[in-house]
Order: structure tokens, then C-alpha cells, then sequence
DNA sequence: CGGGAATTAAAAGTACTACTTTTACGTCAC
DNA sequence: GTGACGTAAAAGTAGTACTTTTAATTCCCG
């Protein structure tokens, strides 16, 4: 079952979109719109707008006289949040986790060192706000509520840093963090070693400490990569 | 004179979408579809999948009795390629190349780290081949035989990183380092020191020392950023 | 027998028209 | 003033007819 979504446009986007990515149809696949047309029982007007979106998202190239063609996956537009959610939801969500917590450990730290510099008090008092969540829902079985706030707490430092190309990707951790908590078994509490160094980011951005919000958010991203090397070897 | 691009849709795709980015419907401006059609002299059709398309990007929303509305920046696809493109050409080009350069910096030394560690031995040999072809066209005004190697050198990295989100960077790269060689007065050479740093790195790279191509694309990214301070204040 | 030019047909691209569905907004009753 | 109701405006959907491109086949000539 796919996600209920209103309007033909959205279900048979949505269908082929997570088709596509799933793997179901391999690169070179060529669909042909009015067989599409017929499968989903749709007019060819809705399935040509859904191709053009697909299109759009390098998932597929249409020509005429051949059809329209599957795409290899390094063409595919991975950033598209779209395309993200579609791929954790399919098959490889595994090697895609891989994939995004690795360039979050690129990002972040950069991204919490310019927030040092750039935080308004109001995010400052957020942040801390955030970390202090955590650590009270760190302890006893409160996983969806420690997610929360570490969602809500990486957003804020994304948004911080002032740079739009960081906060666009509030919403991509907001899936690998969702994504690693409903994977792992739920049972275990999060690491206290990690809630500590949230706090102690919060701390040194609202002390202006670039340098140690930067490191100290390298320390986290540390500590994402060895725990998934852990539980996906 | 926008780009010549053949068929209606990607004319009408790039017009408006150019527009847009380019800020020239503020967001919260409506559109109506047949209007468009009409402008353009085309069919509701062809300005349906448009409308899609853009949707598809977060530029606009279409909502039925209200029309295609054009959506704030931070809403916007930033990652999507086709979307960077046009706000390089539009007016806030040196912000967006601001935004982007800062990316760059997260992201290139991490990926050289990991391209030290991942990069196969015909990846090594093409890196240094770029890095000399930088050498041999630093001097002597020859920057745009420069770029094609310096565009191919971070592409290599990024690709030889082995991750799929690092790879895909490739074309956003070219975009900055195409946007910045031709948005400079085009006279003076490139730094002397940036040359240096690209052999270290191919170096570093091929000598598995993921520690120091790190490091060493760490600084060049430090000196495209000041690069950028002193030219657009 | 081979290669290149002409032909063909298959599929997407475009246009137009008619109809349906949603929903903002104004109206009217309470 | 507030809430139910009706209306019309705009997007959504469908179907059809036609155009354009182009892969693939055919056919002619060397």
C-alpha cells in the first residue's frame, strides 16, 4: 500500500516515483505513457505531467518514437526530498542512510561553527531549549520524544548558520534521524555520550565559540558513523 | 533572450522558472494557468506540465479556485540543479555563489578523504593528469583552458569519494567554478598557491593519506572563500 | 552483396474542448 | 456577529484529433 494521496496526479506519481527508485524497473526500462495510461486507469494528460515531474528529477528521459526510458541511478536528482523519501522507503534504505549520514558529517559541523557566529539569541535560547529536551527524555524507554527534540535540535543549528543550502537540509536529517530510531531496535536509550555533547554545543554557540561547536558537532557525526557501521556491518 | 531550448515545454519551463528565481513574481504572487497559456501562446496543456514541474520544486503551488502561487526562497529546491542554474543567472548571483562556495567547503574535504581512501588507481592517474594540466595553463592567461582541468579535478574527487550525494555535487561545482572564472575581471592568473594545494592533494590521494587530502582541500576551500571576501564585499 | 537514401510507422508532443471537482468568498438567515 | 448555504472561479481530468520527430525497415544503386 502506497502513501494515501489525493488526486490521480499525486497516487500515480507517487507509484511510479517509488517504483523507479525501489529498483523495480532497471535503467533502460522503457514505459510507454499510454500503457501507463491504462495501467493506472488514468487519462495520458495525468500520466504526461507525472512523466515531466519524473523528468525533472532525472529519474526518467522521455524521446519520441522510443518512450519513456528509465534512467541509471547516478543520474537521479538524490537530493530531491522526494526522491529521498522514496529511496529510505524502498529496498537500499541501508546504503542511502550511509549516504546522507555521510555528508551530514560534512555539513553540520561546518554548519554549527557559522551558527557560532550567526545565531539570533532567540535560536540560541532554542537550541538550549532543544538540548535540555533531550537530556530529560534521554533515560527510559522515550525514543519518540528524544527524537523530537534531536530533530528540532539539528534544525536549528541548519537554519543558524544563515547559509540556505545548510537549512534545506534540515529536512533530509529530520528523515535519517526518523529513519535510524524506527530501524534500530527501539529498546535501547540513546547514547549518554551524545546527549552531553549536544548540550555542550548548544553551550558553545551561545558562548560564540566557533572552533568548539564546529569540533564538538564532529564528534557527534563521529559517533553517528560508528554506530552505523555497528548495527549495519 | 532566454537559452534557444526546443520544444514549447522546456521554453516555457525555462521563462518562467528564470523568472521566478529571478524574483520577478514576488512570492505570494498568483498565476492562472490559462493567463500563462495565453502569454505564452501556448496550450493549458503545455502550461499544466510547467506548472507540475515547478511544483515539483517548491517554486510554486497550484491550489484549485486560487491559481499557481509562487512560493517564499526558503521554500525552493535549492539542490535541484536545473534551480541553481537559474539563480546563478539571475541577480543574486554573488549570493548564491556565496551560499554555494560555503557548501563547497563542508563538503570537498571530506570527499577527498574518503577519495584517498576509495579512489582507484585509474582515478589517482586521472587526478594527477588534471592537477599538471592545471600546472601547465596556470600561467599566461590561459583561464579557460584552466578551468576545464580545475571543473574535471573536483569532479574526480567528488566521484572518486565513493559517495553517491558527494558525486552528484560535481555539477554544482562546475556551475561555481564556471560562474567565478567568468564573473572575474579575466586577466590575472589563478593563485599559484591554489595550483600547489590541487598537486597535494592528487598526491595525497594517491598515496592514500586521507588525513592530509583532507587537510589540503580544507585549504583550498579556505582560499576560495577569502577569494570570494575580497571580491564581492 | 553492402551501404546509403528514401519510406514508414510508432510514440511522444501539442492543441482544443468538454466536463468535474474543489473551495474561497459573498450572501442571507438566525 | 456568526454560522450555514450557494455560487462561481479556477484547477483537475478526460478524450480526441492532429503534428512532429525519429528508429527501423525497405529498397535502390553501386
Amino acid at each position: 500500500m502506497t502513501t494515501p494521496t489525493q488526486g490521480l496526479h499525486s497516487h500515480v506519481l507517487a507509484t511510479l516515483g517509488l517504483a523507479i527508485t525501489a529498483g523495480e524497473y532497471p535503467p533502460g526500462t522503457v514505459l510507454r505513457t499510454d500503457e501507463l495510461a491504462q495501467r493506472f486507469d488514468v487519462s495520458r494528460t495525468v500520466v504526461r505531467e507525472v512523466v515531466r515531474v519524473l523528468e525533472s528529477m532525472h529519474l526518467v528521459e522521455s524521446r519520441r518514437r522510443v518512450g519513456v526510458t528509465v534512467l541509471p541511478t547516478p543520474s537521479w536528482n538524490v537530493y530531491d526530498p522526494q526522491v529521498i523519501r522514496w529511496r529510505l522507503a524502498g529496498a537500499d534504505r541501508p546504503r542511502q542512510l550511509r549516504s546522507l549520514t555521510v555528508l551530514r558529517s560534512a555539513v553540520e559541523p561546518v554548519a554549527a561553527g557559522l551558527a557560532a557566529v550567526n545565531a539570533t539569541p532567540e535560536q540560541c535560547r532554542e537550541l538550549t531549549e532543544q538540548a535540555l529536551g533531550m537530556v530529560a527524555t534521554s533515560r527510559g524507554r522515550r525514543l519518540e520524544e528524544y527524537l523530537v527534540h534531536d530533530i528540532a535540535f539539528h534544525r536549528v543549528v541548519l537554519n543558524a548558520s544563515g547559509n540556505e543550502m545548510f537549512a534545506r537540509l534540515g529536512d533530509v536529517v529530520a528523515e535519517v534521524l526518523t529513519g535510524r530510531t524506527h530501524h534500530h531496535v527501539m529498546f535501547e536509550d540513546p547514547d549518554p555520550a551524545a546527549v552531553t555533547l549536544h548540550v555542550q554545543v548548544a553551550e558553545a554557540v551561545r558562548e560564540r565559540d566557533a572552533a568548539r561547536a564546529e569540533e564538538l558537532t564532529r564528534q557527534i557525526a563521529v559517533g553517528a558513523l560508528q554506530e552505523l557501521d555497528v548495527l549495519a556491518p
